[in-house]
Order: structure tokens, then sequence, then C-alpha cells
DNA sequence: CGTTTAATTGAGGAAAGTCAAGTGAAGTGG
DNA sequence: CCACTTCACTTGACTTTCCTCAATTAAACG
């Protein structure tokens, strides 16, 4: 531990790589000290508990979030009480899209939840005005573009072992890009849940778990952690 | 036609709508004459012909585009040459999404298309310094990802009929919201596609247009134009 | 330690996928 | 203008796969 300072733990972050320039998979903050102070003055640190509702769609959208630390389910739910979950959010992820001011997602925090909260106007006057905040904020938007059409992707998969298959590595890369990389995955939501991302019922993916642990491509310390095993055979299943 | 003046058809344009503004659901052009016209300086025209590929997944990423008229396809070829179709854009959308300087799709015309191409070089140092241009494409990009994630809705689903419904609602839709609205629906694209879309068999997609025709809530002029009869049974079987 | 919640496992049925044949439409060339 | 070729789509029969419902086991929490 050669640095002598810690950065300010509790300022905004944004963490994603320019899409035009080449890049090796580990994603790079791209705020400024500058910028992150600068941000830090308009907006507030807020937390929530686990399994606490963040906002609820079609409600006003009153301030936007940027991820300190903990994980978000961004959901939908049908009109039968069916929940579906568009995306899960990480540390440095931004949150709280809206269309005509309503949002247009439920949000809950899945873990204890530290986050930055910029109310919209200040967050619009900033960004009609700052063009490298908006450049990095592009930058973000792309990658979760990028991540949005990559569950589709993983919906799109008929079967459910390969299904499971994609969504371990869509985590493990995820968690690799921000260097948070243990020799483990860490599941931070439920069966049940992970069943509403990739569209198949919770049996299903506890079947499928169940395969891949039998093929000995993923062994499972605990329900919530794992390691893959064989790392060729996941991305031969997976596709 | 009271208007006097012809708008300059072959300049770039943005349509979709400030995401924090209260709004009807019909999306308006965003950029302002004089920004386009600074855009047209530092880009050029290009045609494409009916099925003609713009570029492919993996190559380098040299420039972006906006549809001026035509209809494309985002879509990604899986190891077993399997097609997934991420996206459908039409006229004002944008595209050239890339990672690390690479595509990340490949894109191909479904009719004679006419779109605006910068480099992303200049693109890049426009977005630097243009920060009333930059809110426009965050703007913009935070729609395609409201639709991104309106698709992983979709391909939620299970069912092949509600399935189709729902993708039928998009497209009436997003004709609506572009002001495109004669009283029929527009295909663009065959029902292979539709299938690659929506993740089914092209045969189940035509099963689902039976029922539905068969329940008299279309009516297929032809195999390409259809009029929704009942809006309000589409409604519920979509959900 | 007992209670509650999450996860696993099993059996049966529904739905879409696959394979294959047939129909319709569009476009080509004589 | 019409016959022919081709491609897109439709329809049918059969198989596979996952969902549903139900029972059991395992883990978490007070």
């Amino acid at each position: 531990m050669a640095r002598a300072s810690i950065a300010t733990p509790q300022a905004p972050a944004i963490r994603a790589d320019d899409p035009w320039v080449a890049s090796s998979g580990k994603h790079h903050q791209l705020l400024t000290e500058d910028e992150r102070s600068r941000l830090t003055a308009i907006g507030s640190v807020v937390w929530f508990n686990k399994g606490a509702q963040i906002y609820q769609q079609g409600t006003n959208a009153s301030a936007a979030f940027n991820i300190i630390s903990g994980v978000v389910k961004a959901y939908r739910t049908g009109a039968d009480g069916s929940e579906h979950i568009v995306a899960f959010l990480f540390s440095d992820d931004l949150f709280g899209l809206a269309e005509g001011a309503k949002y247009t997602n439920s949000t809950r925090a899945l873990t204890p939840v530290t986050a930055f909260q910029i109310a919209i106007p200040a967050l619009r006057s900033k960004l009609t005005r700052d063009a490298a905040l908006d450049f990095h904020v592009i930058c973000k938007l792309c990658q979760e573009l990028r991540q949005a059409q990559q569950h589709s992707l993983l919906l799109a998969r008929r079967q459910a072992v390969p299904k499971l298959a994609a969504f371990l590595q869509l985590l493990e890369q995820h968690q690799s890009a921000r260097g948070e990389l243990g020799a483990d995955i860490y599941l931070p939501m439920n069966r049940s849940e992970i069943g509403e991302y990739v569209g198949m019922s919770l049996e299903a993916v506890s079947r499928a778990f169940r395969t891949l642990t039998a093929r000995g491509i993923v062994k499972s310390r605990d329900r919530r952690h794992l390691v893959i095993a064989d790392r060729n055979a996941l991305q031969a299943i997976s596709g």
C-alpha cells in the first residue's frame, strides 16, 4: 500500500471506458478529482437498507443516483404482478432513468447501498454547461446500452443451461471490469431474482446450477459464492 | 401547407425527448438548425441499398451514423451462425455504438437507406466541446436505453401471442412517436427477422399472426401491412 | 432451538421448437 | 403478357424443453 492519501470514498464516480479508444476490458474512473468535487457540491450522499425501495416506476423523477457501494436492481412490475429485472446496478453505475419526467423502472437495494444523489434540475443545468462531464456521461450511457443489448442476447437464448452459463460469465466479467476480482463470484441476488433477470423460473435456475456443478464446471462454496472450475467448458456451453 | 421553406432534408437529425420534461409521447427534433448545419459541415451523406451491410461487429469503428430515411437492423451473429437482432433503427436514430474502438454489432439496411455519417475523431472532438449537442445526445441515448429495456421486457415474455402483440404495439407506438402514422402498420422486416428480434422461431411468429387475425384483433392487407382492428384486445393480450 | 424463508427435487402437462411438406407471392425471362 | 423459377411464408406432425404444482430439504433468523 504505497498510497499515502485516501481518495474521497463518498464522492460520485463513473466507471466506464471511452467507447472509441481501445481498452483492455478493465474500466476506468472517468471523472477527474475536480469534476468529482464539483459534483459533490450539488448533491448529497444517501443510504438505503438492504431490501429498501429507492423509487417506484411512474412516480415523478426527482433525482438521479450514482452508486458508491452496494447493489441495486432495476425492475418492472407487470399487470399480473410478475416482476422482470431490467438490470443489476453496481458501484460507479448511474441510474434514475426517466421518460416524460417519470421514472421508467422501480429500483430496490439488494444489499446495503450508499449512493450519491443529484436533484434533476441541478443535474440538468450542469449537463447543459459542462461538456467534459457530458462526454463522460455519454461514455457511461453507451456502456449501459451495450449491457442492455448483452442482456437481450441472454434473454434470447432458449435453453436453460447456456442461459445461466452466459449469466455467470456476465457477472464475472462485470466484477473483473471493476477490479473486484477474488477467486470466486459473488451473487448478490437470490435464485428468484436470477430467474427474473434471465427469463426463466427459479426452479429452472436451480436445475441449471445443478447440471453445471454436476459437470464440474462450477463449484459452489455456499449458495451465494461460486467458483468457475472449468472456464473453457463454461465458454463452450454459453456459446 | 403553410410553410414556405422546406427544411433541409439531408441534414442530421435527432428525434427524442428530454427525459426530465413531461411530454405527450410524440418525440421532437432536438437539434437546432444551427447545430444541424454545423454537423453537416463535419460529416457526409451516404446511401445503402436494401440488404446492404453497413458494418460488421468486431471491425474498427470508423464512423457513427444518423439515419435520414430507411430502416436498419443491428444484430449479432452467434458462434453457431444464428442471428439475434438487437434493435431496429429508424429515421432520426443514431447508431455505430462501439466498445474498445470496435463495433459491437453488425448492421444491415432493411430498406434503401440514406444516412448521415460522421467520422469518429470529428465526432469526439465535437462532443468534448459542444455541451448543447452533448445534452441532446444524452437525451437520445436515454431513449435508446429505454427501448433496449423495453426489448428485454418483450423477450422475457414466455408465450408467443402476447409476445407478438407487444411487438406490434411497440412498432405502432414507434411510428406514432415520429408522426408516421397512417391507419396501418408497416413491417419493414420479414417473419424471420421478427422472430430473431422477439426470440422465437419464424414458424411461431407465423402462427401467432394467424391467431391474432383469427380473433379479429389485427387485419392484414398484405404480409407487410396490417391494421389493428381491436386495440383494446391487443392491449389486454400483451398485458 | 424452533420458526420462517429460500432452495432443491420430482412428476406431469403445456407450449414452442424442429423437421418436413405444401402454398402463395414476387420477380425473371421468354 | 404469361409461364416459370425462386423465395417467403404457412401449415402440420412430432419432439424437446421448460413451466407449474407440490413435496422435501437446507439455511437463516430470532
